[in-house]
DNA sequence: CCATAACTCCCGGATTTCCGGGATTGCGCG
DNA sequence: CGCGCAATCCCGGAAATCCGGGAGTTATGG
């Protein structure tokens, strides 16, 4: 748990990307990680996800060309996740048929390139818009796979903690440069925060989410169809949502219903 | 920084909010600390904050009828931040006219309880299903406040990393309780376990969840309409949903997908 | 007591979904 | 080398949805 105060020390001096990438780089290699990547998990459709990386270059190019973004599967592990994990503790999907899925196609490039496992951080993160973040870093190793799981056990709170501080730094420097999504917009296109449902509404949508159609829900709640067609269009908009699946979706996350 | 790894050895070892509760009561006190109070302000609407906490009862009690998670003032602080900082460091709004703002009331009725000051760690995680939450933990000391300064410059980063494994465990616990996946069927009736979707048919429900229509979905992925109608359809009933809402409802229950 | 909002119900037409059938290609294992 | 399956594409009709209008009743709080 060594230097930690001075790791963050310089990384909250950093005013640019390359700086702050030298500053971790730093950090790691001190620890006996090789590389690390940086990636921005938050918008899961998005085709250009923010990278970092000290990789070798061509592992980022074929990671990125091959779209590995979209099936990488520690990605959904991280985004549901708030403490370090590493590679070999994700289960890969099963072989369905006799076709490859995108995980297991990830896995092998990255094996292809030397990474047999990596150390990985989820960090989440709101910005003062309330918009929010998800970012992944991992850490690469190359030496054996015994020696990591000792090092993960006895690095993975320093670097965990120097990580914070490192990509909420990352963050503000890109949202300086960018501007960047949200995950959820009101109609205006705003980002979502507090959505005041009614009684009804919330009514509806759960029994939407429960795979329920406007007959169907009119005759459990006895109500018209209209009624309940109302009620519905009332939250779409309220939500800023385009159709059903969209309003009971947003619902959902933003806390508002349980299904 | 001492006792880090015990602490959060601890933290996961629990099984129940109670445990939990004393383990980070325990860890606190080392610190010096007397009383804590975590408090999920991820629905600013909600009338029945989650507040678990150790302060004394008739304070908790206070803050629960008197409505002092609608004014707090350091609760909209906490929801746009993601280090810890300590009430001192936040303004209180001026008083305008006679009535005194919530915010001015809710502060004097912590001091009348004893509490001068307090570090308060603001933390963004993510539970099962991707959702976002913004919660604050609140650690209380009644000594002198010069003391206070000088334990926040060396406590701050221990307390932060130990709540965010706290948080999780309280995640893990909250959803064990909850048994979400056994309440979803199959088409057979059986509960629903793991289902096995392909890419595409993951891709399909992705884009449904952010409110895309088959001819949207069509357009994005290149794709036939046809195309995206039949992995729907197979889709729907891998999982044994009545339509569209419902799959995407079902995937995002069951992990298989990112919205 | 009046304004506001929640809740209820109605019409009609355009669009989308749902579901029953298909079909072809390409892949990789046994 | 065939089998099974993922992935792509096609048709057509019934059902549900979306969305533009309305309009009346009931509660509630200032």
């Amino acid at each position: 748990m060594r230097g930690i105060e001075e790791a963050i020390v310089a990384i909250e001096r950093c005013e640019t990307l390359e700086a702050l990438t030298c500053a971790l780089q730093a950090s790691i290699e001190a620890r006996g990680f090789s590389h690390f990547a940086f990636i921005d998990t938050s918008v899961a459709g998005a085709d250009q996800p923010t990278l970092i990386a000290t990789v070798p270059p061509a592992w980022e190019r074929e990671y990125r060309s091959g779209g590995f973004v979209h099936v990488d599967p520690m990605l959904p592990v991280a985004r549901r996740t708030n403490t370090p994990f590493h590679w070999l503790s994700v289960p890969l999907p099963k072989r369905l048929g006799r076709k490859k899925p995108g995980a297991i196609k990830t896995m092998e490039a990255a094996r292809d390139h030397g990474f047999t496992n990596g150390l990985v951080i989820p960090f989440h993160y709101l910005d003062d818009l309330g918009r929010s973040y998800s970012s992944v870093c991992t850490f690469f190793w190359k030496d054996r796979v015994t020696q990591f799981v000792s090092m993960f056990k006895q690095e993975r709170l320093a670097l965990h903690i120097i990580l914070l501080y490192w990509a909420q730094k990352a963050v503000e420097i890109e949202s300086k440069n960018r501007n960047r999504p949200s995950r959820f917009l009101d109609a205006e296109g705003y980002p979502l925060r507090f959505v005041a449902l009614t009684d009804r509404e919330r009514d509806v949508l759960s029994w939407a989410g429960r795979g329920k159609t406007v007959p169907d829900t009119a005759d459990i709640l006895k109500l018209s169809e209209e009624t309940i067609d109302t009620h519905m269009r009332h939250a779409m908009q309220k939500l800023g949502a385009n159709n059903k699946t969209h309003a009971v979706v947003k619902a959902i996350y933003l806390g508002l219903i349980d299904v």
